[in-house]
DNA sequence: TAGCGGTAGTTAAATTATTCACAATTGTTT
DNA sequence: AAACAATTGTGAATAATTTAACTACCGCTA
């Protein structure tokens, strides 16, 4: 299983399925097929398929696939099969939004560890983390082996926050601020950015010439 | 300019392009060649001369693109040169962060009207935007011709809510929800899913065999 | 004004991703 | 036990996207 060989855009899916799967074991199924799970998701089932067939065999002809078995499979693969400390640089009102959140725990991810530049913050407990000092975090990060770190400062400092944990170790970063961050190659980047998303809606409901305006009338 | 024949992938491109350039004006930068822009964004130059290209020709050879130009051109494609006024549903935690966040604004999204089903929060009043029952979502959106939804309710009730919303008449949604909504086809729709993102990348994370463990001495 | 370095726009090629289509297999029904 | 309906996994075909390569052009310099 060779992961230059199967392409990130399945990777990005994958998370997706193990969601659908979740909603689907909750609801009380145990078989899916892909057909079913495909309109779940609103996608073809020949690329469900595809996507699992990089990873081995999983379901059965004629049935289907096991949904508890299956979304043990993937969470596996992705590694979601364990827990992933992880830490939070800056702790303004997007920083605290997300220590609150209480999404992230449920899937492994825990916030061990919150910094901030602001000596009115540190010292501060902010849901049971304390927020402490920049000059913290790469002994930190190396101590406790956090493989993760949430980037949520200001975009003027959000490079220079990333470069820090880089050097301290973190393998991959959340960003949440507004820039296009430079990472070495072997760390890997998640932006997060809303005005990006909106952005990029706003095309779309601007009107556009697709079409004749008035209807064609034949002769 | 047929918007079935731009890919969407260009679309979501085009945004970066517009928040580099901003970057490089504050910077004063007065000109950009496809290469500067691309080392900027790490991405190759034909990409970017490609992807322009789709939209009309924009630059001087020998030369680059006016900054200023280019910037005001895209945000016109983008139809970022108008105010885009939006609605909030769900004004929790993750709401009253986003009605707070600074980021919006300037880009011409402005959140005009809040809503949330909790009498509770009915009333309040949030960095100046007043808090409505969910009853009057469909005749404010009509009233004011909203056109964009921000959705940062629980996953139970989201879509829900964003059945609300396309009835309402919006066409284009923000979804923070952890959920794949269904909407009409004529609605444009964004997920902000920061669990999904730390899903596919811890796979990166993982050990996996792609290359040889040890070096391999030849004979 | 001729030549040159540099860069856009564009066509073609290469690469990547998706969809199709079908053999193989499963469980069920008659 | 045979026929049948359903569904996977996959190789091939198709479609989409990216990259490369090249022509035309711009502004500068000698």
């Amino acid at each position: 299983m060779n992961r230059t060989e199967v392409p990130d855009v399945v990777i990005l899916r994958l998370p997706l399925y193990v969601r659908a799967l979740a909603q689907l074991l909750a609801g009380g199924a145990e078989v899916v097929s892909s057909q079913q799970l495909g309109s779940l998701l609103q996608m073809t089932p020949a690329q469900i398929r595809k996507d699992l067939s990089y990873f081995g065999r999983f379901g059965k002809q004629g049935r289907g696939y096991n949904v508890r078995f299956l979304r043990e499979e993937l969470r596996r693969i992705l590694g979601l099969d364990r827990k992933w400390p992880a830490c939070l640089v800056g702790v303004g009102r997007l920083g605290q939004a997300i220590i609150n959140y209480s999404g992230f725990a449920p899937e492994g991810f825990t916030i061990v560890a919150a910094f901030d530049r602001d000596p009115e913050q540190v010292g501060r407990n902010i849901a049971g983390v304390e927020v402490r000092p920049m000059s913290d975090l790469r002994a930190t990060v190396a101590d406790r082996e956090i493989a993760v770190g949430i980037v949520s400062v200001p975009a003027a400092q959000a490079q220079s926050v990333i470069d820090l944990l880089v050097a301290g170790g973190v393998r991959g970063i959340l960003n949440y601020a507004p820039i296009a961050p430079q990472v070495p190659l072997n760390v890997v980047l998640r932006n997060i950015d809303p005005v990006l998303s909106l952005q990029s809606m706003t095309f779309y409901l601007l009107p556009h010439d697709d079409g004749p305006a008035l209807p064609i009338t034949l002769p």
